[in-house]
DNA sequence: AAAGTACTCAACCGCTCTGAA
DNA sequence: CTTCAGAGCGGTTGAGTACTT
């Protein structure tokens, strides 16, 4: 996709450089595109400063820059205003932050932002993109069997996927072979099929999510005629059946509590409505909750926190019982901005 | 050492919102 | 009420860099 006319090279990388050339051929006010130069950070920061972070037009009416009055805010806004962390790697603590906020809020990044000192919207996009793209990695790769537990460069480097899928592994242990034919004919009349391949992506709770072991199977309310479902478990979604819960890759409330054990595996009750759930209770079997995400922690002690070294290490915390701390009033005043 | 892959991040675009005329 | 311009926001791109194989 070439959203750059002209053959103008959008950046030349962090080096900065003589990317751009204008536009190539215009006159003078040729608009320029590309990465900034320092002479054009110093007229933009003088301007910013006699007029303050406002009136950004202004600055190619008044053939100062030949840049938009968008591309001089975007620069001010994501490079030049004070006090920013540039160059400063996420902090667990913000992280943990983003997310919780990410989960409020949705793609409000500059909402977002406002909570992060010293972050701009691109910066808690970036990051938020970033994260998506190793997950979604993470869950379209196949999960392999656990791989030996061999320690990474630990240059401070987010981990590959594969090493996430090292810490799945480790759930295996846990994890109940599902017997298909044992699962058919219940009482209730409830079938069960192979469901196709599952997106890792929690609707319910706005959040990815990862299993380990053969696909889930579906659950089918009972057809006509056979024994008794309510017309909600007819038009409820099917519930997927887990061989075990699947892992929520952020922290969720309630995970994995949501998760019933019906005696074959795990469905999620959060996901189903109401009379649905109530159709399957009788199969809900009193199982102890022994299920892995809380065994994180004698897993971590296995591979030494590998697999979850970029994520906060509290991350899962607020997850078990902690709600979530109200996040602090944005206030980032005139003074924040000059 | 080289090649491939993943990650970071600056900067663009299109859209929406808002306020003035 | 409508139009228009400026500002702001979210989505996306792609070059450069870091890391892995």
């Amino acid at each position: 996709m070439a959203r750059v006319p002209g053959g103008v090279r959008r950046r030349s990388g962090r080096r900065g450089g003589a990317g751009g050339g204008g536009g190539g051929g215009g006159g003078a006010e040729a608009l320029r595109k590309g990465p900034w130069m320092a002479e054009e950070d110093e007229v933009l920061l003088e301007h910013v400063r006699t007029h303050g972070p406002m009136d950004w037009s202004s600055i190619r009416s008044k053939g100062l820059l030949p840049r938009t009055g968008k591309s001089c805010r975007l620069r001010w806004v994501n490079k030049l205003r004070p006090n920013l962390k540039s160059g400063c790697k996420f902090t667990a603590e913000e992280e943990r932050v983003v997310i919780e906020l990410q989960a409020q809020f949705g793609n409000k990044w500059a909402r977002i932002a406002t909570y992060l000192q010293g972050r701009t919207d691109n910066d808690v996009k970036n990051f938020w993109s970033t994260r998506q793209k190793r997950f979604a990695r993470l869950l379209r790769g196949p999960l392999p069997a656990a791989r030996s537990n061999k320690q990474s460069s630990g240059k401070g480097k987010a981990p590959s996927s594969s090493s996430l899928d090292s810490k799945t592994a480790t759930f295996h242990q846990s994890s109940a072979s599902l017997d298909q034919a044992s699962l058919e004919g219940n009482s209730l009349g409830w079938q069960y099929r192979e469901a196709a391949p599952l997106m890792g992506y929690d609707q319910a709770c706005s959040g990815f999510f990862a299993f380990e072991g053969p696909l889930p199977l579906q659950l089918l309310p009972p057809a006509d005629g056979e024994a008794s479902s309510s017309n909600a478990a007819q038009s409820a979604p099917p519930p997927l059946l887990f061989d075990q819960p699947p892992y929520p890759l952020i922290n969720f409330p309630g995970w994995p509590e949501r998760y019933v054990d019906v005696g074959h595996g795990f469905v999620d009750a959060g996901a189903m409505d109401g009379l649905a759930y109530q159709e399957l209770l009788p199969m809900v079997q009193s199982v102890p909750m022994i299920m892995p995400f809380f065994g994180m922690e004698c897993a971590h002690d296995d591979v030494k926190h590998e697999p979850f070294d970029d994520l906060p290490p509290n991350m899962f915390d607020d997850a078990v019982d902690q709600p979530p701390p109200p996040p602090p009033p944005p206030s980032p005043s005139r003074d924040d901005l000059l």
